[in-house]
DNA sequence: ACCGTAACGCTAACCGTTAGTGTTTTGAAT
DNA sequence: ATTCAAAACACTAACGGTTAGCGTTACGGT
């Protein structure tokens, strides 16, 4: 799908990425909250309007994968091989997602976004988001638990992520709360 | 301690309760949206700098019980009855905060907040910091765990809270998910 | 009685965000 | 080819939460 945008969305696209290059490399010379929306739209050459028509806040300029993680959330719950059991789907993604953000050019952004209170707060609704659309999805995926219990264990899913982001090591941070998620969910079967 | 607490902290204390008791007085008749910082400072007959030194953020003057919530969460960790289980007694101490949430006038303020968007995320901040208050008191309520055991655990404990409240049998909830909870920690010790 | 301090007030502004309005570009239908 | 509706873009102006700067008053300890 959507092998010829068209010139139109082309643009567009072009348009985006030029305000969320120009927002990182100013967030990263001056500091996000010494950085201002006036200053973005000036630097990428466009109005705040503009600015505002593709981001929906100054923070998202920040969090731009984040419907990326949701997606890839909801479709190892949904989408996992026949032979995979449904929490040991969701470790290996969570594996995966964690690695993305430690590693590379994404752990100076998350450094950044450790240090700005603003940032750390969008970040927890984010992740409430990640929670409610991965219970939604666990819905159809474990029809035999309860309600609670699968909110409960899209809640400690999106716990795992981060606190594993955090740790020290954090593949093994991973595996740890995994095992006890493991343990949570079994338990929760025989309720 | 803080018996004659003294005129002028007698005073503070009025003037913050004014100030509180203006602001929920008109959100409850307006909204939380359609009231502005001015207009509750009008209310209550003090200058809007005023407000804010009582006052840290206008979703601050709706979650005025915050600080309350979070030393009983650490209580309930550091001060438990010798006889009594770690885990047990956060799932006593979130029984009763549930009950507190979802019983009598709270309960007007509690839909109020899920109404609103911006107090929602102010709720998920204001957990966070009672998950981050919590894993440090479980840091020397339960050094057999590794600190990765002990964050993940502190989240669970505040999830808990988080989906009871919600639910349609809060009690209920709590006991499902604390079910869960016991074995996730219990997994937790014999890693 | 005195002085440092903290509460309170006022003005003016900053900053993120949005409404209102208009202009240009683009894709598609005629 | 021409025309048209939609969408991107821009500009101005404002709104609402929040803060800085500065002055005034009331309190509490000495």
């Amino acid at each position: 799908m959507a092998e010829t945008p068209g010139r139109r969305e082309r643009k567009k696209a072009a348009t985006r990425r030029t305000i969320a290059d120009a927002a990182l490399r100013l967030f990263f010379e001056r500091g996000y909250d010494a950085v201002g929306i006036r200053d973005v739209a000036a630097e990428a050459d466009v109005a705040v309007t503009t600015l505002f028509s593709h981001f929906a806040s100054k923070e998202a300029l920040v969090f731009d994968q984040d419907e990326s993680v949701e997606r890839r959330l909801v479709a190892a719950a949904t989408e996992r091989e026949p032979g995979e059991g449904l929490v040991a789907a969701l470790r290996r993604e969570t594996h995966a997602l964690v690695r993305h953000c430690t590693a590379g050019a994404a752990a100076d952004l998350w450094r950044m976004i450790d240090a700005t209170e603003a940032l750390r707060r969008y970040e927890m609704a984010m992740r409430r988001r990640h929670a409610e659309a991965l219970a939604e999805a666990l819905a159809g995926a474990a029809p035999d638990h309860g309600e609670v219990a699968r909110q409960a264990l899209a809640r400690f899913v999106v716990d795992a992520f981060g606190v594993a982001r955090t740790a020290e090591d954090p593949a093994a941070a991973v595996d740890e709360v995994f095992h006890m998620i493991d343990a949570a969910w079994a338990a929760a079967g025989s309720s």
